[in-house]
RNA sequence: GCGGGAAUGGCGGAAUGGUAGACGCGAUGGUCUCAAACACCAUUGGCUUUACGGUCGUGCGAGUUCGAGUCUCGCUUCCCGCACCA
């Protein structure tokens, strides 16, 4: 039997659909593991080979823990509401239903062609009701909870009504908005209901809030900061305005410290762990409060890290936009300010951002008192402080921020050293922290870590400041003004107030809309719909339900659940199976999702823990980032009718020029002036290059000749494409030309060729202005080259000539960009599972290259995988297709090859090295190969460990062996070190630490005997030169190194 | 500007501080074949040498060490993330 995958496979995945192979019971004795790849959005491009690569290496570790006796869940299911299906609806009317069910039948086609391990029974999706009725309800259980700093957790806001109708909220320690106001138990008493909940929201975990957004009228969206470029729409270029409106937000902030500290508990990548901390933003320092000299109702306040280095502050800068500006600005200063103003309004992001190291700024006129030394400092105005960020003012200290020091240095302000330590202080600033301070009135001689609790307890007394956390985090907008989203289950009453609907009525379906666009009046898109108005039951005031719909992290932040339990229908998840699962062992995707998903389903899982509804605070213990699988393009290049011109110089007119003088161009800056583009000096003939098919030009060109009493030669573009590649004939024509009478010369053959391509290894020799560059599809390349036969089937290569390399090929440039359909470089799977087989695509991206790392596809190394597997069931059958494996005790050497591999692979999958597990597989198979090794014992036991990596092949294996259950139910060979030992060593020995020479030892020699017999050697004898050794170092089983 | 990561043959990449370049691709030569493909065998970092060997070599420059691709410090370039974040 030979190896045909394209036979086995199939048969082995009906096999396993058949069987329920990878059916998953939520009882079992066995240890569970749950590991979970990403949610995919199903985009209607389908899958390419860059989406599989994490779900292979989750299916490899899933195989491979289930082999090792654990009870395994590796499901997978759709992110399935997006903005792309919205879109797709708006331009054809489609509802996005129909365009994501389509979608999701192709994703599942894709994916069951590479045989993963998935559960379909248990697959989800975030848009199909069943699904969102629990998004929904989890969001009413936010709506329902407040988060109690005391308690450091969430608890129901009735709790907090109790205590506000006996305590007010003085005492209350809770995160709410900044503006609430302070109340009594008897000013919340005679509160009307109405205000009662009005102050209520101000608790609520979610809330509705007055948000600035990037309102896109002529979109009738709102846009994210990217989407927008220079105050217009990047899409259509409509303008932006910043407005605000009322959006549902969540009180993410209250969770900012648990966020922070939680990410010590969990095993994910720093540089993840970094963004997400970088992303909270939590800062300890102080806030302080400056006077202003002659308005003593006036303070600035500002926020520093760094109190200590307060008595360094020799100046203060605020933001341009800064409320106080006009009031403190002297009369002057007013024009210089003023105009200072003007201009940092006028400069957009971008220029902001490239002019770094420009320092502008202009002086108000003004002084502000620093609190601790009453000193006048002058109060500055320059863009690099933000109004929107803090404060919008700066507390500027030149000797240990090296901002305000060029500031300083600019304006010619001191610079005032505060600490001993600080050094080089005329070439820049020094923040450091070490030494002891100076010039700093009551921290003199004190150390960073005693100066910062003096100047904060003083700051606390005085009443001019305090010790401050500040996060950089804001609160999440919860709001979307789309239609495919999971309905908000709000209603408002006439007073505006926003009331749950009751939970029996959930799921709250998305309603029928004629069109998925905002409404005439700026409503989204449920305002178009009928009756989308709330009556509650129990015949309670109704009113209109809420308009907005929930964004695309609602239902990703807590998918891993309902994989446990995916049909249930009373709850998000049974108790029952989440305190089976618990939480998720391993967690693969991609870094994007660094702070948006990973943030927010770590923030939504707090709050289940809090609410007693999750087990653990953390969902996903580990985290491992897949890396980007980037696509190859191939460009071509096409030539410009210029092209032949600059080709004629070179290549053909060169000869001419000996025998008939010099000849004058054409040049393009002097089109006025010469009419031809080439004139020989000596000779009345003159040619033109152009292309056939401009008769007119010809006739004109033409005339022209004639009457300027020259002979002409009409050379087109199209027969010198089609000789490019023998510019003899060309020279030839030339030739001919020059030597006959005739008036007028043209070519009376039709030209086959309309375009010329050159072969970019000749690139080089011609001026790029007359060449473009295009993209190709790389299904017409191989290792870079053009198959110029092949591509003519695209019409753009039709009638194409090709300039080749002297080897006869066509060669192409290549690039690395984003894999995309537009830039022609899509590589799918199924192409690659047709012609190579899922075994051995799924080995193939294994083998490219360590799993974190970002990589471009390129297939030129895909045939020795392919090669690998044949090899390997070439220990199976001989060749002539005859079943070769024979019982019998495996030999010595043959044991020590599996057990090598066991080793190899066991450790290697364990660090998710599965690049070189395939490796080790070669290895081993090449070497079972040289032993003729066809033992039962040892080739049972390489199934098991091929078969999480080549799951089909190994199938049909197992089967051929004779056994009638699934290889996936095997179990993962033991290792036994006994096989790894070998009678003798070898050695390498180095002199000074350089590798001079080799010694075989027995491997369990003493380092006497090793080292007697190193020194033995003939080599070492020769470089030690009779002087004895200072050191001789023995490595066991290692090498030995003999120091002279 | 800040933070993180990376840099090893023609290419993808190996290498618990211990023989740098495993494994694969590509290339070269050979066997098989009418021929091609497949397959198989051999060689394949640079320089040098008939050969044995020598010598240089993991972005650059220092350092620690008997020994550094690996650890430390400084730099260069590239990639990713965040961004006037005080």
């Amino acid at each position: 039997m030979e190896y045909n995958p394209s036979e086995i496979e199939p048969k082995w995945r009906k096999w396993w659909q058949e069987n329920g192979t990878y059916q998953v019971n939520n009882h079992s004795e066995k240890p569970k593991y749950y590991i979970l790849d990403m949610f995919p959005y199903p985009s209607g491009a389908g899958l390419h080979v860059g989406h599989p690569l994490g779900y292979i290496a989750s299916d490899i570790m899933a195989r491979y823990k289930r082999l090792k006796g654990f009870n395994v869940l590796h499901p997978m299911g759709y992110d399935s509401f997006g903005l792309p299906a919205e879109q797709y609806a708006i331009q054809t009317g489609i509802h996005p239903e129909v365009a994501t069910e389509q979608n999701i039948t192709r994703y599942r086609e894709q994916l069951e062609n590479i045989g993963f391990s998935f559960d379909w029974s248990r697959e989800v999706r975030t848009s199909s009701p069943e699904y969102y009725r629990w998004t929904q309800w989890i969001f009413m259980q936010l709506f329902g909870h407040y988060f109690d700093k005391k308690a450091e957790k969430a608890l129901p806001i009735a709790q907090l009504e109790q205590y506000f109708a006996q305590n007010g909220n003085a005492g209350i320690q809770a995160a709410c908005d900044d503006d609430t106001p302070a109340f009594s138990a008897a000013e919340w008493n005679a509160m009307s209901q109405t205000e009662q909940q009005q102050m209520l929201l101000k608790y609520r975990l979610t809330f509705p809030s007055e948000e600035f957004v990037n309102w896109c009228p002529g979109l009738g969206s709102v846009l994210s900061n990217d989407e927008v470029k220079d105050g217009v729409s990047e899409r259509g270029g409509y303008p932006v305005e910043r407005v605000l409106m009322k959006q549902w937000v969540m009180r993410i902030t209250a969770y900012a410290d648990r966020l922070i500290d939680g990410l010590d508990t969990v095993d994910w990548p720093d540089p993840i762990k970094d963004q997400q901390r970088n992303w909270i933003g939590r800062s300890k320092g102080a806030s302080v409060k400056f006077g202003v000299d002659g308005y003593p109702d006036y303070h600035i306040e500002v926020f520093t890290t760094r109190v200590d280095t307060i008595y360094g502050v020799s100046f203060m800068v605020l933001a341009p936009e800064h409320e106080l500006v006009r009031e403190l600005t002297t009369d002057a200063q007013r024009s210089e300010i003023d105009a200072y103003v003007r201009w940092a309004a006028s400069r957009s992001e971008l220029e902001r951002m490239s002019e770094v190291k420009k320092v502008t700024g202009a002086f108000t006129g003004a002084y502000a008192i620093n609190p601790f030394n009453g000193e006048r400092v002058p109060i500055w105005i320059a863009d690099y402080v933000l109004a929107g960020y803090g404060t919008g003012a700066v507390m500027a200290v030149p000797s240990g921020d090296q901002r305000d020091w060029n500031f300083a240095r600019h304006f010619n302000l001191p610079i005032i050293p505060i600490l001993d330590a600080q050094q080089n202080m005329e070439e820049a600033a020094d923040p450091t922290k070490e030494g002891r301070y100076i010039n700093s009135g009551m921290i003199n001689g004190m150390d960073y870590e005693t100066a910062v609790p003096t100047l904060i307890e003083w700051l606390e007394k005085k009443g001019l400041g305090k010790g401050k956390t500040q996060y950089k985090l804001r609160n999440a907008v919860f709001s979307r003004q789309r239609y495919w989203g999971e309905p908000v289950p709000v209603y408002w009453d006439s007073n505006n107030i926003p009331h749950l609907i009751d939970e029996a009525d959930l799921p709250l379906t998305l309603p029928k809309v004629d069109k998925y666009l905002p409404t005439e009046t700026g409503e989204p898109p449920l305002g178009r719909a009928k009756d989308w108005y709330y009556k509650p039951k129990d015949g309670s005031e109704g009113g209109p339900l809420e308009m907005n719909t929930m964004p695309g992290w609602a239902g990703s932040s807590w998918y891993f659940y309902r994989y446990m339990d995916p049909k249930n229908g009373e709850a998000f998840c049974s108790p029952e199976a989440i305190n089976y699962w618990q939480d998720v062992d391993l967690y693969i995707g991609g870094s994007e999702h660094a702070v948006g998903h990973l943030l927010y389903s770590r923030f939504w899982n707090h709050f289940l823990f809090d609410t007693g509804l999750a087990p653990k605070k953390e969902f996903a213990k580990k985290l491992i980032n897949q890396g980007m699988i980037q696509g190859r393009s191939s460009f071509v290049y096409r030539a410009k009718e210029r092209f032949f011109e600059e080709y004629l110089m070179l290549k053909v007119l060169k000869p001419f020029f000996n025998e008939q003088g010099p000849f004058e161009v054409h040049a393009p800056d002097f089109e006025e002036a010469w009419q031809y583009d080439f004139a020989f000096g000596a000779s009345d003939l003159v040619i033109e290059v152009t292309s056939y098919k401009l008769i007119d030009k010809i006739e004109q060109i033409r005339a022209a000749a004639e009457s300027d009493q020259k002979r002409l030669l009409v050379l087109s573009v199209e027969e010198l494409a089609d000789n490019i590649n023998r510019p003899d004939r060309i020279a030839e024509k030339i030739s001919d030309a020059l030597k006959s009478k005739e008036k007028f010369i043209m070519s009376r053959e039709t030209p086959k060729s309309e375009q010329l391509f050159v072969s970019f290894n000749l690139v080089h020799k011609y001026n790029p202005e007359n060449l473009t560059r295009l993209h190709v599809d790389i299904s017409y390349v191989n290792n870079d080259f053009l198959d110029t036969e092949k591509v003519r089937q695209l019409s753009m290569f039709k009638n194409a000539a090709f300039k080749l390399d002297a080897d006869g090929k066509f060669l192409t440039c290549p690039e690395v960009e984003k894999m995309s359909k537009s830039k022609y470089n899509v590589v799918n799977p199924d192409d690659m599972v047709a012609q190579y087989g899922a075994d051995c695509f799924r080995m193939y991206e294994m083998f490219l290259g360590p799993i974190e790392v970002s990589k471009p596809w390129n297939t030129n190394g895909i045939t020795g995988v392919s090669g690998f597997l044949r090899k390997f069931w070439s220990l199976f059958f001989d060749n002539a297709g005859q079943w070769k494996v024979v019982d019998g005790e495996p030999s010595a050497d043959e044991l020590r090859v599996l057990h090598t591999c066991i080793k190899k692979v066991t450790e290697d999958i364990e660090r998710f090295s599965m690049n070189t597990c395939v490796s080790h597989f070669m290895i081993a198979t090449n070497e079972l190969r040289d032993l003729k090794c066809s033992k039962r014992a040892v080739l049972e036991a390489m199934l098991a460990l091929m078969a999480p990596f080549a799951p089909h092949v190994s199938e049909e294996l197992w089967h051929l062996l004779g056994h009638t259950s699934s290889v996936c139910d095997a179990q993962w060979p033991v290792l036994n070190e006994t096989y790894l030992k070998t009678d003798s060593i070898n050695y390498p020995i180095q002199i000074n630490g350089k590798l001079r020479a080799h010694v075989d030892l027995p491997s369990g020699c003493t380092d006497e005997e090793a080292i007697a017999a190193a020194l033995a050697v003939e080599q070492v004898k020769k470089w030690l030169d009779g002087q004895t050794p200072k050191k001789v170092i023995h490595v066991k089983g290692r090498m030995i190194n003999i120091v002279v």
